[in-house]
DNA sequence: AATGAATGAGAGTTCATTCAT
DNA sequence: AATGAATGAACTCTCATTCAT
């Protein structure tokens, strides 16, 4: 019995994560009143403060979980057993067909941070699919498929990259853009990690000739 | 007399502007009132009505006006008429030191659009930055110094990347890593321009290998 | 305890509307602040909003009350039994007591009313009571006590006749001469009632000299 | 010169005073800027101010002002020469037919009065017509065309009839009983005068048989 | 644990009025 | 006399949070 309550109690806040992602999502945060994640959740408002202190919680929270998706989906073994030649391509197309998937999601990550407990958390939760790419990359050279780099850092400044990528295609372009934004995204890190350089060949002679 | 209207309506215009881009980057968009901005830009409260018709619109023209700056920046031809090879470090190094000394302008990126008015007046400012280096790009390509490639939305991509390396810098670091999330850019964006990608040389016989 | 709920749900909206008619009348609509209301009625600012949408709502529903107050006397059996002859006096006199009790309610009425849906509310509250009067003009004629006529359209005329009288008493003379307007709204009544008209006998001969 | 600065000035006060009229009367009292006005006028905002004290006292004068050309209309010699037994149904179309041309005018009396002094204004105002009405029916009086009585409190309480009835025609109804209620205005008035009562004739025996 | 009525601080916005030009 | 930019007080309405049931 207790293990039903604890169950009916992590499926209650897990409700109202869910009702909050969606909601956030769709009106931002400002925007979002707990009266509707409540009625979206299918309780009281009253409730909603047994399981979250404030009104931020639940946004940290909801946001933490729904970055910890896409950290669980690029350690993928499916994904990290492939040729490392097609493990970019991968990984970008997973976080793209994620996104896609909730498009309005991405929009959760335009909330500002207010405190540094807050961004501490957020950190962390990034922290993950770095954390995940990073371990890729050092498993990689260790394998001496690649020769060695500061690989975390590496790992920030891509996800920046492709966050980015992921933002500006879903929530300024609406998912306009999708594919080309997507390729292009694959396309440089394929060119970080295996060439050629946009400066090659053709361009062997002005590069002497400077 | 005219002009003397004109400049001062102007200057009170744009002291709104600055003390609303310091504010909202100190404290956030929410948290700022039109009082503390009135009372920083020495007006008012009534007085930024005669100006902007709300609060959202000081915040839009607030942001344009501080990325119309970076865009002003990066067209600079002391940067423009550098060797190509030196052109990355210059431009990065450049977002870089202006982010730096108004270090919390960033977060001011963190305010969620609304309407879809709004994400246009965004984009057409960003435009200007990616449009500046398409310009560039464009150019360089024409003088032979690059192989062709589709220069626009390689632009928004790597802005994207700096964008994202700006924020994490001095947004979620408050400037701790400074350095090497810039060198760290500039390698990257070297390395996609020139060379040589990460798998280079002593991978070949694993790529070979595999 | 549903019960007792409903009640405390019903006294409260009730203790707003009467605090909410008490200072209206005192200092009009527009001075009245919500929060002068609620402190009437002993209930927070917010608290207000649940039983309201907003102010002009208080207004409407405070004012059809206190409309149906008068419609409400007016249907006293004890005026309706009478003999018609008194029935006039009857009705006025106990408008003009009401209105005494609450002297200063008739200001209540010189609100203007801003919606379509709002006249519509109002004409319907107007429409209690000259329906009252209507119905009882119609049984009266069905008696054979008065020929017939426009039995509606002579209690609308005949309640604006009054209202304004109830005005000018109340409103524009602070009640210094309520007696005389009173009866002479009572005896112009009963002169279209019952005659006699007021170039009657001594005008005979004039009349007929034209 | 001087006269032509009169006239300017005066057409200037009138200009206001019209413009005031008019949107006052589409917009309702509170919903009135004097920005509006202005505009409306041809005037600056500070101009308005060279005229009139403040806001209430443009109102007053404007509403005054249009209760005067009622007055004015109603001692039309072309009325007054009349036979009695014509007066009440000219004088009422007369009004009925001016408040027709401008028919929403009549919401100008919507506004409440706030001030003692205010009140006596328009008490004036009133009283012109009132006392226009006074003055015929002691005329007739005198000619022996009437029996005495109190002629001051009837026209008092004529005169809120007839304004009620104007009310309810142009602004609760829209001018859409128009004709209805003018002619059950009249008749009823006709009836005060010359008769007969309502319950007349047929109903002599129900009368005796009380 | 769950509820939801009640709270009240707080902020955006308006606009009558002023006054330097 | 005329202007209109500037002022700032004031008010409605919202909503996160609490707590008695």
């Amino acid at each position: 019995m207790a293990e039903a309550t604890q169950d009916s109690i992590q499926s209650k806040r897990q409700a109202i994560i869910e009702a909050a992602l969606d909601i956030f999502a769709k009106q931002g945060y400002e925007e979002t009143t707990i009266a509707q994640i409540a009625a979206a959740a299918g309780v009281a408002v009253g409730t909603v403060y047994l399981y979250f202190h404030n009104k931020r919680e639940i946004y940290t929270q909801a946001s933490i979980d729904w970055t910890n998706r896409l950290a669980t989906a690029l350690q993928d073994p499916r994904i990290l057993s492939l040729p490392i030649r097609q493990v970019p391509r991968a990984m970008i197309e997973t976080v793209f067909r994620l996104c896609h998937q909730d498009s309005n999601m991405m929009s959760i990550f335009q909330v500002d941070i207010q405190s540094p407990e807050e961004l501490q958390q957020h950190k962390d939760a990034d922290g993950a699919i770095t954390g995940a790419v990073d371990a890729f990359l050092r498993l990689t050279i260790e394998n001496g498929q690649l020769a060695p780099f500061d690989t975390l850092m590496y790992a920030k400044v891509l996800f920046g990259m492709v966050h980015s990528a992921l933002f500006e295609c879903f929530c300024a372009q609406q998912g306009r853009d999708e594919e080309a934004i997507r390729e292009t995204t694959i396309e440089i890190v394929e060119r970080i990690f295996f060439g050629p350089p946009l400066a090659s060949a053709q361009n062997a002679t002005s590069v002497v000739a400077e």
